[in-house]
RNA sequence: GCAGGCGUAGCUCAGUUGGUUAGAGCGCUGGUCUGUGGAACCAGAGGUCGGUGGUUCAAGUCCACCCGCCUGUACCA
């Protein structure tokens, strides 16, 4: 007698199932962000989850399949349809398509999932939550300069002081240009890149190893190195440390090099562009929370000048106390070749988003972020078990007054107790009971449970129930409702 | 992808040098119990010991491969 085999209830990695403490946490984060955003002139716009993949860019080079990292399907037409991976890119396709109908410059904002297909961990998901704006149309560097202000905003808008984060600005500009005046070739500069991104989390001995040979991490496994020279990693090197036009010639070559960075149009460029943003930044008195870095690299795909990352500066601790890395928690730049793919014209674009899935895990492990959930909805107890008409009666007039209630619909045979346990784990704030003693006397109980759960510390379980049989009264039964709502405004600011 | 660690009930875990019918606590369901939340007592449900193959008289335990999870690393628009 082979019983059927039962089908194992498991979530593919990566996602997670959110409940009412965690849905709360995010409509508070999403409220507070989008009042930030509208302040500074955004206005909402929103695009569908799926795009066809051609227009977020993310075919394999030379062959007709998508990209690993994004989801993608074909649809009956065999056409290749991807989940998004961020809110930037469907933005641009919806900016062509739309173009002769909005207002430039075009500012809009959007919140929603995004999905990426790589390994997850801590903050990181397969489907997480993104909040971004952009500015279309503006070839300023004031509209980048914004949307550093506005990164800020935000992050104080979610409760995060000043000092306890950073918005980092970098130029792409700049890197490109130190790379080809020190003579990377071509297809290193990726590997060169990635290594420079990683030297706030691995240091620059670890980045100085990634230049050169290649580095092998703690568990053994060995990573091939972009093989530069001694000379051009240590140019490199001072560069990624401090201001690119700070570097001391140490050598003819680094002379040099030095004068040629002066002289290299990308780098040129760079720098004035950061010299406009930090203009701004330092006008609108931001300095204190804005910072250049040279160690910015954000991706590599579409971002063509500024880029900009804001890293929480708190430390955060996994439950086991061991230190977690959460990376950004939210990023943009500027983007003017990504619309124009669609259309014959140029089109500067600039844009900032925060993760907040990866941001609400973060302000999770660091307590700052209530486990608290609403209260939950007043549950009228089944006492008599062929009365429930009337407790239903009793439901009604309370929802009828806008008040969440709920008649215990669980095995009725279960006394008072079961459903006074049932009630506390709901998180009600009272219990309504009626038994024959009030019902005799046209009275309900209201039993205070959020005064109650205060005397759960007492040891003496006579002396205990004696006070909660105070955290009890009794009112008529045409006065149900009023009492309730007086209880529930006496406990709103517990 | 690579390296290491780990997989026993819904959860946390025990399980001896390989040895009978795989256990505990919590949780769940029902009962003691139709007048009060934290309790107590009783009963019950819940396991192909991650999977497959091998060694053996005998495998939760040993071996191989696979799958999954965790950590590091790589990739990350």
């Amino acid at each position: 007698m082979a019983k059927p085999s039962k089908l194992k209830a498991r979530l593919p990695r990566g996602l997670t199932d959110r409940g009412p403490a965690e849905i709360a946490a995010t409509r508070h984060m999403v409220e507070a962000i989008r009042v930030v955003f509208e302040r500074y002139g955004f206005e909402p716009v929103e695009t569908p989850a799926i795009e066809y993949t051609d227009a977020l860019g993310k075919f394999l080079p030379d062959q007709d399949r998508p990209n690993e990292g994004v989801f993608s399907f074909q649809d009956d037409d065999e056409q290749w349809l991807s989940l998004r991976y961020d809110l930037t890119a469907p933005l641009a396709r919806y900016v062509a398509e739309n173009f002769q109908n909005l207002a430039l410059p075009y500012r809009s904002y959007r919140y929603g999932y995004v999905y990426r297909n790589e390994k997850p961990g801590p903050g990181r998901f397969r489907q997480f939550m993104q909040f971004d704006a952009d500015t279309v149309g503006a070839p300023t560097m004031a509209a980048d300069a914004e949307m550093c202000m506005l990164a800020a905003d935000t992050m104080e808008a979610l409760g995060i002081p000043r000092g306890s984060y950073v918005v980092k600005v970098n130029n792409r500009k700049v890197l490109d240009g130190v790379m080809n005046v020190i003579g990377v070739l071509v297809e290193k500069q990726l590997t060169v890149l990635r290594a420079v991104d990683k030297l706030d989390r691995l240091g620059i001995d670890a980045v100085r190893q990634l230049l050169g040979p290649g580095r092998k991490d703690d568990s053994g496994d060995f990573t091939q190195g972009a093989g530069l020279d001694p000379l051009q990693i240590e140019y490199l090197s001072t560069v990624i440390q401090h201001q690119p036009n700070l570097v001391v010639g140490k050598s003819t070559e680094v002379d040099t090099w030095n004068k040629n960075l002066e002289e290299n149009e990308s780098a040129k460029s760079g720098f004035a562009e950061m010299r406009e943003i930090e203009a701004s930044i330092l006008a609108a008195g931001y300095s204190d929370r804005v910072r250049i870095d040279p160690t910015v690299i954000r991706g590599l795909e579409y971002y063509t000048g500024p880029v900009f990352e804001v890293e929480l500066l708190l430390e955060t601790k996994d439950e086991k106390g061991r230190p977690v890395r959460f990376g950004s928690v939210g990023g943009g730049g500027r983007y003017d070749g990504l619309v124009s793919r669609f259309m014959g014209q140029p089109v500067p674009a600039t844009g900032f988003s925060i993760g907040v899935s990866r941001l609400q895990a973060a302000l999770t492990m660091l307590g700052k972020l209530g486990e608290k959930r609403e209260p939950g909805p007043v549950v009228v107890t089944v006492f008599d078990r062929d009365r429930i008409a009337d407790y239903q009666r009793m439901v009604s007039a309370l929802r009828a007054a806008d008040i969440r209630a709920e008649l215990y619909l669980g095995n009725p045979k279960n006394n008072l107790g079961g459903q006074l346990k049932y009630a506390d784990k709901r998180g009600a704030p009272c219990a309504i009971i009626q038994g024959g003693d009030e019902k005799a006397r046209n009275e309900v109980t209201i039993k205070d449970l959020m005064l109650g759960a205060a005397l759960a510390g007492i040891e003496d379980r006579a002396e205990y129930l004696k006070k909660q049989a105070e955290a009890q009264f009794a009112v008529k039964e045409d006065a149900l409702v009023e009492e309730v709502r007086k209880l529930l405004a006496r406990h709103k600011d517990v």
